[in-house]
DNA sequence: ATAATTTTGCAAATCATTTGCAAATTGAGG
DNA sequence: CCTCAATTTGCAAATGATTTGCAAAATTAT
């Protein structure tokens, strides 16, 4: 049972992608960005606090079908798990379906398949607003 | 521009995954139950072949969220690409929401978000009927 | 069969992530 | 603010999945 001590690197971390919501980092990128703010860290000291931040509930954790490495996001709060995702295949922001819509297509799907849907766990991929313009090719 | 050559070990493989259809098998697994079944073939073989074969769109690649490995899945006919995927967290099995439903749900949500949504690249994630009564935890 | 081209198998390289361990940091209690 | 036990850090080395280089084997058209 650990006491969970607080340390600058901890904070630091956990600032830096409250600064950024709605953007994804691999730990690599948040390296870089953190180094070139300034402030001295080590790889692995983000991969172990970014671990257990996770486990908190605290981040996202995505792994990209194409990518290698995985990617975190900072969660403004945990509710949004209890609903739908939507996340851009371009950009990879991840938004989040309203709990009307979530439900209104729970009970549309519900007896027509034998399946017990995890919202949590669903992400409805596809093009936001912004990248709508841009993207080329699938 | 490559002619593509029929090699035993292409053919032994595809065949391995049609004869496996709805189910997820990693490279090791692949590997092990092939190299069981008597018939002789490499690790990076089955890299090199899995990945074509993918690229070809006969194959269905996904990266889970806790593992760090990738599965491979037989896919019967692409259309199944134009709907909804259903993924089981428990068993992995992927089975498809059919059009008229696909259909209501993205009607449901078009004027609700700024968003193109994209059935090919979305699953939907939950419990199928198989794994409803023996899941624990979550 | 022959030759050109692709594919295989193996070993070594790569890349993301994890682990071991000593040194540094933290927080509770004096 | 000092001390001490517990936790966290940083670095180097380990791990595990996947890729790559290259020579030998297999394939296809001629």
């Amino acid at each position: 049972m650990e006491k969970g001590y607080n340390t600058k690197p901890k904070e630091y971390i956990l600032s830096f992608l409250k600064n950024h919501k709605n953007r994804r980092f691999s730990i690599k990128e948040m390296y870089d960005y953190i180094i070139n703010e300034g402030y001295n860290i080590n790889l692995t000291t983000i991969y172990r606090n970014v671990n257990s931040l996770e486990k908190e509930g605290l981040l996202l954790k995505h792994q990209g079908n194409d990518t290698s490495f995985a990617t975190y996001q900072y969660v403004e709060n945990k509710d949004c798990l209890a609903h739908f995702h939507f996340e851009c295949i371009k950009c990879g922001r991840v938004s989040h379906l309203g709990a009307k819509e979530t439900n209104d297509f729970l009970k549309l799907i519900k007896n027509k398949l034998y399946f017990t849907v995890e919202p949590q766990n669903t992400y409805i991929r596809g093009l936001c607003n912004n990248c709508k313009g841009v993207f080329i090719g699938l």
